[in-house]
DNA sequence: TCACATTTCTGAACGTGTTCAAAAATGTGC
DNA sequence: GCACATTTTTGAACACGTTCAGAAATGTGA
């Protein structure tokens, strides 16, 4: 066998114990004690893989969204329109997110957003982003890509980064959407898709292809490094 | 004396230790036997005020929010034109949340954004909304009402909360920026207000209309309640 | 097999937010 | 002033996340 498998295995029983648990009872209500017990180790053990409960949480995020990059890429057939990749897409996260509502703020905290100012690691340059980001953004791409029609040209390159943004936006709605089974989010995700398509066609027209652009300068603006 | 002026007092005192240690310390290293001692008061005791931590940080934005008002009020001359009057309101914004930055992820959780699942008071039918968005709207009317030239009648009615909007993004951008001084802030500012305004004004074509009437009845979609 | 280094694991201990029974202080009717 | 209810205060206690010194298990070279 592989050298550490004993390890890898020991890490993935609490990986299990503690996704269980998460789903089950929630953020709080999940102990590190209740998952070492769970996991058939001792507490200290569990923080021997993992450097807090949080860091559980950021691995547990980071694997749903491969799950969701897995589910939503096969479906962005070709000669599809941009509002139903979109639709799509934003509907599967809900799906792949949704039995873990209660650690939604969480996600938020610990992965979905960018580091907390004050907590830095240097290591390589490329440092540690949002989880998964570009990834996400590969998958917009593939959508924009297969998309029939074809938008236009002048949005087009900026278009998958500006869709990761609606996602971010849906479920930023969606970490606080109360209703129950979050209705309102799916209800979001109905009536942003269509909506954003339109817009990408507008977007042909000076006046709002220059809206766009300087939505994409502020943005770029923003994310500047000083 | 009005009757109950000392715990008043009390109360006052617990609310002034918490908020210095706070802004000097930090969320986590602040504690509530810290906030205790500097009061004068026992641990159990200030729980008889506040019923936890967070409720402390809550009425601490509540406060915030206050003199956030009252800072941006008086600078809404009549006359200045929107984009303006917006990028004051902002700035003064992040000139007053500045000194709590570390705080940010907790005004998030506790009082920025709605009532986290799960946790509910059914008092009056009128529950309690996000801290303050009712007195922030407000002072975009009358940032929209001071403002010349009028903006075009068909987005004014909806603008105030439109802007309150804008205002939740930035402060959102705001609480997970880590460049230093939240700089990056202050230019997402600096280039928001006038492309907001430009937007505004833009509202007079029917295209634009168009689109900004269908973000708001997609927003009003995603409020209704059921 | 042995000696030693490295990886994996343990459980007690610390400081934390929060709770609670009961004490102290204050108010109220007479 | 006195009995009693109410408000305010206390400090011990609980469960939690996290740390740590060291024990056990495993790997490594001879």
């Amino acid at each position: 066998m592989a050298a550490g498998s004993k390890s890898e295995a020991t890490r993935r029983r609490l990986v299990e114990a503690a996704t269980e648990q998460f789903r089950d009872q929630g953020f709080d209500r999940t102990t590190m004690r209740g998952i070492a017990a769970a996991a058939g180790v001792s507490v200290g053990n569990a923080y021997y893989y993992f450097s807090s409960k949080d860091a559980i949480v950021a691995e547990l995020y980071r694997s749903l969204q491969d799950q969701h990059r897995s589910a939503a890429l096969p479906q962005l057939r070709e000669g599809h329109n941009l509002g139903e990749h979109l639709r799509v897409i934003l509907q599967t996260n809900l799906d792949v997110l949704a039995p873990y509502h209660s650690l939604g703020h969480q996600f938020l905290k610990t992965a979905a957003l960018p580091v907390p100012p004050g907590t830095r690691k240097s290591s390589t340059p490329a440092d540690a982003e949002q989880v998964g980001r570009g990834k996400s953004i590969a998958v917009y791409r593939q959508a924009v890509q297969a998309a029939r029609p074809q938008p236009p040209l002048a949005v087009r390159d900026d278009l998958p980064e500006l869709l990761w943004l609606v996602q971010m936006g849906v479920t930023l709605f969606w970490v606080y959407d109360s209703s129950p089974g979050q209705v309102r989010s799916r209800r979001l995700v109905t009536n942003t898709a269509p909506l954003v398509a339109k817009l990408v066609i507008l977007s042909r027209l000076p006046v709002v292809r220059n809206i766009v652009e300087d939505v994409v300068k502020l943005l770029r603006g923003a994310r500047a490094d000083d």
